[in-house]
DNA sequence: CAAGTAATTATGCAAGTGTATAATTTCTGT
DNA sequence: ACAGAAATTATACACTTGCATAATTACTTG
């Protein structure tokens, strides 16, 4: 009677290869990149060992595709936030945007610490690295500019480059706290304190501007 | 002619401990804990593997044990600076103690990511984690609080705890960023970025205070 | 100076690792 | 419906890993 199943799916290759990805980005974040051995990304994304191979052929190309993956997931979920309008409230929205779920998480910050390592010693991760870091970082550095010219501030490169690398700071330290202390502010906390900090350095307040276009 | 060598020499035990640690801690930086392993170790530590274990009966005592002496050597080398003098001046060589090497250091972010997952994961890692990071935050409040007292300025508890967290993340970036990339900041640059800017936040300026006790 | 003891080395083992290759199974085009 | 090709599974291998235990060696103490 019962009819014998299809032992296995076909599924189209890039299907296949986001599923690797994601299985691996798990197991990165759980236990590192060392930690995420080639067997376990399979057994995580219901699949055997030898379909890893398939699709990577070494354990190196799959983790520099799961970086990549990972960053540019992280861009994306900020850099939508900061069209259109004025310019303080862009800068507004770019801070809240990520000092907010889903960019701050556990899981992220548990994966840019994994990768940390690899991305000092291999040279396409760094590439990765740079170009995600850099274009965060100038990005706001951009933003803040705009804020300035419109308050009619000075932005001097001299000054801008200070008031980036500082504002970046803040950014950079209430994320990775949110992420690492999930339980240790209430909702909304850490935007709010990190556009007061941000406000404060540049001497222009964000606070109100976070909601309107 | 040539007498026979000594083959290994007896030594403290507690010198043998340090330097095991001493050698887990230059591997844990460069490979990550899994990479760190106990026959790397013990090349490292100039030692046979077995002896290892002698001292440490699991690879998870000695990691425990090299991430309590790396943070205990941390706080030492920052609590040491804000003794005696203002307020005002006590805060600031904090600060600038904690952005100057040898805190910044690019091994000393490097194994602090590499310990993140151990510390999410093992209970023991996790007490030590928070000792001392509520210590630093702890003392930071502390120097802040008096700082405010000083200059005459309010220090209710929810405004506290607000500059604390604010004033936490600026100097928690900056350490980042300046281990992470250690040369895209010249000597003192940090430090002074620092000082401006926990200047701003709490509105007392502090570049001028690092010097003087 | 001899002997005992603790530090140190030497050797071994079972489980897990990445990678390579062969054997199946599913799906598509005709 | 039926090849043929590509996706997927299955199996194997050499190497590393943490841990265990036995064999040496250096130092202390009487």
């Amino acid at each position: 009677m019962d009819r014998e199943r299809r032992k296995f799916e076909r599924k189209p290759a890039e299907a296949r290869k986001e599923a690797l990805i994601l299985a691996t980005l798990d197991l990165v974040a759980e236990n590192g990149v060392r930690g995420a051995t080639v067997r376990g990304i399979a057994k995580q994304a219901d699949v055997t060992q030898g379909l890893v191979r398939h699709y990577f052929s070494t354990k190196e190309e799959l983790i520099s595709a799961a970086y990549e993956y990972h960053m540019n997931a992280l861009t994306d979920q900020t850099a939508a936030s900061a069209k259109d309008g004025k310019a303080r409230s862009r800068l507004a929205r770019f801070i809240s945007a990520t000092l907010t779920p889903p960019v701050v998480d556990a899981r992220s910050v548990a994966l840019w610490a994994a990768f940390l390592n690899k991305v000092r010693h291999d040279a396409g991760m760094r590439a990765i690295h740079e170009r995600t870091y850099v274009y965060f970082r100038d990005h706001l550095e951009e933003l803040i500019k705009a804020a300035l010219d419109e308050a009619g501030q000075s932005s001097k490169s001299e000054k801008l480059r200070y008031l980036a690398i500082a504002g970046n700071a803040v950014i950079d330290g209430l994320w990775l706290e949110g992420g690492a202390l999930p339980d240790a502010f209430s909702s909304g906390e850490l935007a709010q304190i990190g556009l007061r900090s941000v406000g404060a350095i540049i001497e222009i307040p964000l606070e109100a501007e976070a909601e309107q276009p």
